[in-house]
DNA sequence: AACGCCTTTTGGTATGACCAAACTAAAAGT
DNA sequence: ACTTTTAGTTTGGTCATACCAAAAGGCGTT
């Protein structure tokens, strides 16, 4: 009952697992299988490819590391069709391990500085009046979360969020989201204050000023002032040495 | 109770293999698994960890699509110390299938349109003369490839290449690496002619002066002006939709 | 030292089995 | 009639074993 006249071109010692992958990633983007339906059962699979539930297994793993599907542990492999976030929460496995050391936060915050330096001169530029009103809203709500720091944490993500939706540009939000999972866990939330707030909604303030005075280098250095001021403070005061 | 929230999309379903991961993991980054080395026999780790070759399979694969060991099909996985690099490569199996459309590529051209700005404007600020020394040597380079596309086309790389280090953070060149290996194989070979080069070649040096002048905008303006052709080029060769 | 030959090692795959958790549907209780 | 229990059935996670072909290593010849 095997059929293993299944080899495609160049029978080189391949994975058998790769045709599996390729073919159920041709039904998932086909829509065959439907997003958020779950995967056929595994020994379903193997009768269905003429293959042992190894080669399954192995094919569901590489599905799972592409995003394709989501698994958990005693669950349904469940179908997902791949979004940037996607590939930004794939990439976060591998980016943990970049950050053990401060080398590599340092070039991560500073590559988020160069990326938001750059978003600011945007919205400056082009700026939408949607996004006027957006980013409006989002520094109210920051000024109202002054006194509550967990609640300001989430309103300062947000007004930083708003700027990446500005470009209209799926991949940004993706980028926003992958800074603050990575970057902010380690210390954002344990060294906030009413005071540290009120610093930090004034800076925003600072920006959305010039933003809305369409000056692009202002907003340039209002977002460089608050972003490089925050990182100071994250170096004094976990004692890191100098720059 | 266990919080089980953790839904891991890049994750595997094995958790008897997270165990052997982590391990290898830490083995790995304290370097008692050196660099560059193969990783022990599958029926050595499955004794080391007294579990089967299953889930020692297993965790290799999850290894692997972490980047932390690279693997050919019949051959002893190998060591790889993970770099910014490592965290592109893994993001491109997933990075792929969001290209399949116009609408995909674009936006990921978009954003490198955006990068670049930001890069040629930051190089225009802030180049270094080492820095100019090594633009003014890739533009060379390019001039004297415009005859030979294959070659233009590895100077074209490599000219941008040099924008992506003058900040000096090991995180842009790995975007850049990212940038030319997702976006331009699909077409940038096949549509190039000495003519064509020949244009490429002055763009960049209209980027050059504009760098040398120490005028962010102008050089912001060119490199726009650059990729914006590139695209009007590509989009009407292909035949694809308007904007 | 380079080449070809032979043995061992090792990764890829197939089977079959077992367990515990998840699922399902019938049975019991309200 | 509807919720809760419960018993039976799937199904994913793991193990053990076996076989094959390709890689690795040893060895003698040139």
């Amino acid at each position: 009952m095997e059929n293993r006249t299944s080899v495609e071109i160049g029978n080189d010692a391949g994975r058998a697992a790769d045709n599996v992958v390729a073919a159920l990633e041709a039904q998932i983007v086909s829509g065959q299988l439907k997003n958020k339906a779950p995967l056929p059962a595994e020994r379903e699979l193997m009768e269905q490819f003429g293959t042992s539930r190894t080669v399954i297994r192995e094919a569901i793993s590489k599905l799972s590391s592409l995003g394709l599907v989501e698994t958990r542990p005693r669950f349904r492999p469940i179908v997902r069709k791949p979004d940037y976030a996607t590939v930004l929460h794939a990439c976060g496995n591998v980016v943990q391990h970049l950050l053990t050391d401060k080398t590599g936060i340092k070039n991560l915050y500073d590559s988020r500085v160069f990326m938001e330096r750059a978003l600011v001169r945007d919205a400056a530029m082009s700026a939408r009046k949607e996004d006027i009103v957006d980013l409006k809203a989002a520094l109210e709500n920051n000024r109202n979360a002054i006194p509550d720091s967990l609640e300001f944490y989430k309103t300062d993500v947000a007004f930083h969020g708003v700027l990446y939706r500005i470009p209209r540009n799926p991949i940004f939000p993706a980028i926003h989201e992958g800074y603050t999972s990575w970057l902010a866990p380690q210390w954002d939330q344990m060294l906030r204050s009413p005071e540290r707030n009120e610093v930090n909604y004034i800076a925003h303030k600072a920006i959305l000023d010039a933003i809305l005075e369409r000056d692009p280098a202002a907003a340039e250095e209002a977002l460089t002032n608050h972003l490089k001021a925050a990182w100071e403070f994250v170096r004094v005061t976990f004692d890191w040495g100098e720059e």
